[in-house]
DNA sequence: TTTTTAATGAGACTCATTCTCAATATATGT
DNA sequence: ACATATATTGAGAATGAGTCTCATTAAAAA
């Protein structure tokens, strides 16, 4: 297998074509552990001599987030981070307003607590945004 | 007393000036229990023949955001809405994917875990966004 | 009132993202 | 393999929310 025939599949699936440049996307978003926005995505590629424009990020990007294969966060100011989902469990982010460091967290009861609430109220969750903006504890 | 010395009083605090223009984009988020964005805001009070500008009303918002009389939120379209926060306790957005929907809901339990997980990780909580993305349930 | 200085408005500007459309490349059929 | 049909790409224009500039106006202090 490998990531190359995975992302393959999913195009075959969809009726898309497999592209390098979506294939480059994809390696760049898997092959890093950070969050990182489009613009960042495109000039490394363009840096590692990749030919692929802004458009195409922007485009193949959204595939793979509608595939499920990159979570899209909005931090708000202005921009959206991704990140790879592979070997990359599900968790929610902690962004600290004075280092602007992000911290992933999980917390089980916290994922179940969202579910029941849901339902009270009639639906079933497809997803959801929780972002904790902390500051370091003073001791 | 009234919303308007309300705002008076909070403006004088901070060393900035109150005028009408401020006054009237207070009054229309105070007023309305929707969640509204800055260009609705912005057209309903040219509507009513009131005098202002994109630029004034952006920059209201600000001010009225930082002393916390209102809250934003962002739901990933690129907007932000806003809501005042009087006579309006704390709570979260369910968005409902099917008919944009939104639901405000509050769950105590939910605080206290979001404030334990934080400070588990050496931080304190400021503030946090928290948005569940929902269908209906189907029978 | 007069003065001082903050606030406003019009529109230019920014910046992330989306769109357009001609050129190109992929998948399919032969 | 090769031609064909059509999805994808790229360059740059367009969009749209929000910010900035700076001359004018208006609070509020004196």
């Amino acid at each position: 297998m490998g990531s190359k025939s995975l992302l393959k599949n999913i195009l075959r699936k969809e009726g898309l074509r497999y592209t390098f440049q979506r294939q480059a996307v994809w390696n760049e978003l898997e092959s890093s552990a950070d969050h990182r926005d489009a613009e960042d995505i495109y000039l490394r590629l363009r840096q590692k001599k990749i030919q692929i424009s802004r458009a195409t990020v922007y485009r193949t990007i959204d595939i793979l987030v509608k595939k499920n294969l990159v979570r899209k966060m909005e931090i708000g100011d202005g921009r959206a981070l991704y990140e790879a989902r592979i070997g990359n469990e599900h968790h929610d982010h902690m962004i600290c307003l004075d280092t602007g460091t992000i911290t992933e967290f999980y917390n089980e009861d916290l994922e179940q607590l969202q579910e029941k609430i849901v339902i009270e109220h009639g639906y079933e969750l497809v997803r959801h945004v929780h972002q904790l903006f902390v500051r370091p504890l003073k001791k």
